[in-house]
DNA sequence: GTTTTGCATGCAATATTTTGCATACGTTCC
DNA sequence: GGAACGTATGCAAAATATTGCATGCAAAAC
C-alpha cells in the first residue's frame, strides 16, 4: 500500500492496445471504450473503467497527451494522441517477445461442457444456440467491414494489411466456430433424444 | 487489507475447473497443475501458484477434502476430493448465467499485427510461423487424445460426450488456425518481397 | 560425484480484470 | 414534465492472474 497506484513497468498489452487505437485519431476515453467494442476490442476486451485508469498511466509517462475539447452543450472530453516517445514504446513492444495464447480462451462454457449431464442437456444446448447467434451477428458486422474497408486487401498500405490479417482471423475463426456449434447441437440434441427413451447411459459413478 | 485472504463468494471459473477435474479422480495440486497442461487446461490456462490457492479455498469451503498421502522415499501429497457439498455446488453452476467470450483470444499477436510495419514485418513472419508449429504439436496432441479415447463416440456415457465436444471445438478451431496462419504467411511474403522490390506503400503519417 | 530434472508445496508482491458505485448534463421517449 | 437513454468521466474494492522466490528430497543424467 505505498500509495502509489499507476504500474511502474511496461509489461501489458492493454495500454499498447490503446496506443494502437491511437495511432491514427486522437480519441477519448469514451471513444476508446466503444472502439474496444469493434475492431482492437473482437480480440482484446476493456471496460472503460480499465481503459480510463490506463490512459492516466500512459499520460503520467508522457507516452500519451491530452487535449481538452469544449463542446457546446455537452460534457467536456478528454482527447488523447500519441506521442512521439509512445511510438517509439509501441514499436519497440512490437518487436519484443510475447507469450503464445493458443486457445485459452477462458470460456467458460467449455468447463459446463465438461459437466455435461441429463440436468444439464437442455440448459447447455440452449446457451450453445445462443452462442451461435451471437456468432452469427457478429460474422455480419465482420463482413461489413471487409466489404467496406478490405474489399481489396492488395492494395492497402502495409499497415492496414496487418488489420486486415486479424480481421480475416476472426471471421475465419467465426466460420468454424459456427460449424462446431452445428456439430455439437446434432450430438446433443440426439443424446437428449436417446435420454428421452430411456436409451442413454448416464454416468455412474 | 482485514486479513482474510479466502475469496467469500463464488463466482470464477477456475474453481469450478478444479472441481470438475476431481470429479472422476483424487488428485493432488501437482496432478492438477499437470492436467491443467493438458484437457481442460487447453481452454483453461492455470498456474500451480494459483491452483494451491484455490485448493486452499476450496478446502475451507468444504467442497473438497484433503487427504494426505504418505509415499516412500518421496515427499507426502495432499490429494483432494470432491464432497456432497462441492458436487451440488458444481451442478448448481453449471445451470448459472455465464458470459458469453466470442473470441477474446486475448493474444496480444493480433494488436502487433495492427502495427504492421517494414520493421516489424520479418519479426511478426517468424513469431506466426512458431505459432503455426505450436499449433500443429497441439493438434497431434488432440488427435492422439481423440484416438485413444473418443474414437467412436456414439457409445461414451453422456458426461464424455462433453468432454469429446470440448475436444472437437479444439480441433475445429486448431485446424482453422493452421489455415488463417497459412493465409497470413502468404500475405506477409507477398507483402516484404514488395518491400524488397521498393513497391509496396508504407503508411504515410 | 555433482548437476539437472522431476516431484511436491507454498508465500508474497505485483499486475490485471471485474464489479459496484458515483456524478453530471442533454436529448428523446412517453 | 418525468423517466430513460446516451455522452462523458472517474474512484474503490474485490477477485483473479502472473512473476519471482523458496524449500526439500529422490532419481537419473553426465
Amino acid at each position: 500500500m505505498a500509495g502509489l497506484d499507476i504500474p511502474r513497468y511496461a509489461c501489458m498489452a492493454l495500454r499498447y492496445a490503446i496506443m494502437t487505437a491511437l495511432l491514427e485519431d486522437e480519441l477519448s476515453g469514451y471513444d476508446l471504450a466503444r472502439s474496444f467494442d469493434q475492431s482492437l476490442g473482437f480480440f482484446w476486451r476493456a471496460s472503460h473503467q480499465q481503459i480510463y485508469r490506463e490512459l492516466r498511466g500512459l499520460s503520467e509517462r508522457r507516452w500519451i497527451v491530452r487535449r481538452v475539447d469544449r463542446q457546446r452543450g455537452r460534457p467536456e472530453r478528454n482527447l488523447y494522441s500519441l506521442t512521439r516517445d509512445g511510438r517509439q514504446a509501441l514499436e519497440r513492444w512490437v518487436l519484443e517477445a510475447d507469450r503464445m495464447r493458443l486457445q485459452e480462451t477462458r470460456d467458460e462454457f467449455y468447463i459446463k461442457l465438461y459437466n455435461l449431464s441429463a440436468d444439464s442437456i437442455g440448459y447447455l444446448a440452449g446457451r450453445l444456440s445462443a452462442r451461435r447467434a451471437a456468432m452469427m451477428e457478429r460474422l455480419y458486422l465482420y463482413e461489413r467491414i471487409r466489404r467496406r474497408h478490405y474489399q481489396d486487401h492488395e492494395t492497402l498500405p502495409l499497415r492496414r494489411r496487418g488489420v486486415y490479417l486479424a480481421l480475416l482471423g476472426g471471421i475465419m475463426q467465426g466460420e468454424q466456430y459456427l460449424a462446431w456449434c452445428d456439430e455439437a447441437l446434432a450430438l446433443l440434441a440426439a443424446s437428449a433424444e436417446e435420454l428421452a427413451r430411456g436409451g442413454a447411459k448416464e454416468d455412474t459413478g
